[in-house]
DNA sequence: ACTTGATGTAGGCGGTGGTTACATCTTGCG
DNA sequence: CGCAAGATGTAACCACCGCCTACATCAAGT
């Protein structure tokens, strides 16, 4: 009974039996929980999508959980990195600080289905990050270019944490209006309009942590 | 033919075999929500929790959504209420705004179901809200703070409604986190901790917002 | 070649869910 | 008192899901 050839209507490149599920999976539930909401994902939808049948991501993750896990994992390596990124341009404390927040909404336009995951309420247990200093360590990154702000002399004193944490209430709540499109009616829709309200919130809060400087 | 005796004693209405079914449909979404997550709700066991059989709320609600329509309406209208009622003790446009956002954080903590249903991602159509200045326009609320903020000249010139988004990301920041219980490792918890941190949080941006002059 | 382990298929089991059609009961009213 | 109308119960339909087991297929090493 060998029927071969039946999943892919083009005869790419004879690869493997997928070549690589996994990675297919992910994009699959990236893809479906864009589209259709977090709601929509299921595993049988996921492997429709990728061209397998509906055993097959058993192959590759233990359970729906587990397929999760690995997106929010996937998901704060990206962020961390795209935060680095945009750091690595400001020498400043207040430009890095700003650039810090700025990529943290960035990186919830453009990649809206791991942030949902990531931050979403739908894990039994929260997916373990890597140590401080880590390629995930996102928070971290926002906490010391608090301190050395501080160190600085350019940032009120006061405990980094509490700061850091409006800081992160900021961009976490900008990003999440954005991804659930509730700032559409005030017209704000595409990347470019996002990076420049963000600009804009991370300033004005700014402006609120730095000392007596008028301005 | 005790059927009486089962429900509330105010009765503001003739009441009939369940004596308010809706309104206990609506609690029992309110508390499954709140205690097994949004994925957990089923029209099946809201059903069960309140009561009556699986076919028993369409009599009430057209289908699933619509009990979540009437859910997030809900929440709006508590929400404002809540807010214009802790804004009324203050006078000057810095402690009605303040007063404004710590209000939304509160009703966050005190009403995550309702939060997660008004803000959630899971609408075909947004519920429509009230006309301005009624009972469910909580932003119109924040907008108007800030007006008169600035008309009072205490707070900076600039684009109220891009002010007024700011601020709104800020408590819907700290209102998501906390909610997702995503603040639990910096040992926020309780409604008065939650409380401090939206007053700390919210006078810092305050900062921000105020003119020079003023502490 | 032949074995082996990873990978994917076929099919099924037990269960849930939204929804509808129709029967039954309760209530308020004429 | 009896009845229409509304509120709830019963039963059923159909789709889908998560997870599991048995089996086929393929790539590669010896």
């Amino acid at each position: 009974m060998a029927m071969r050839g039946t999943r892919k209507k083009t005869a790419d490149k004879p690869q493997y039996h997928h070549g690589d599920l996994r990675r297919a999976l992910l994009d699959a539930s990236l893809a479906l929980i864009s589209e259709e909401g977090f709601g929509a994902l299921t595993l049988r939808e996921v492997a429709r999508r990728a061209g397998v049948t509906h055993a097959a991501p058993y192959r590759h993750f233990a359970d729906k959980e587990a397929l999760l896990v690995a997106v929010a994992q996937e998901g704060f390596r990206v962020m961390t990195a795209r935060m680095k990124e945009r750091m690595a341009g400001e020498t400043s404390p207040e430009g890095r600080l700003v650039a810090c927040g700025v990529a943290y909404v960035l990186f919830a336009m453009e990649h809206p289905a791991h942030f949902r995951v990531m931050f979403g309420p739908h894990f039994t247990q929260p997916p373990k990050m890597g140590p401080p200093g880590g390629d995930t360590d996102a928070f971290g990154l926002l906490v010391d270019s608090i301190t050395q702000g501080q160190r600085a002399g350019v940032f009120h004193e006061g405990e980094p944490l509490m700061l850091a944490l409006t800081c992160w209430s900021l961009v976490h709540g900008l990003g999440s209006l954005l991804v659930d499109r509730k700032l559409e009616f005030s017209g704000v829709t595409t990347v470019q309009q996002a990076e420049a309200l963000a600009l804009e919130q991370t300033r004005l809060l700014l402006r609120g942590l730095t000392r007596a400087t008028s301005n």
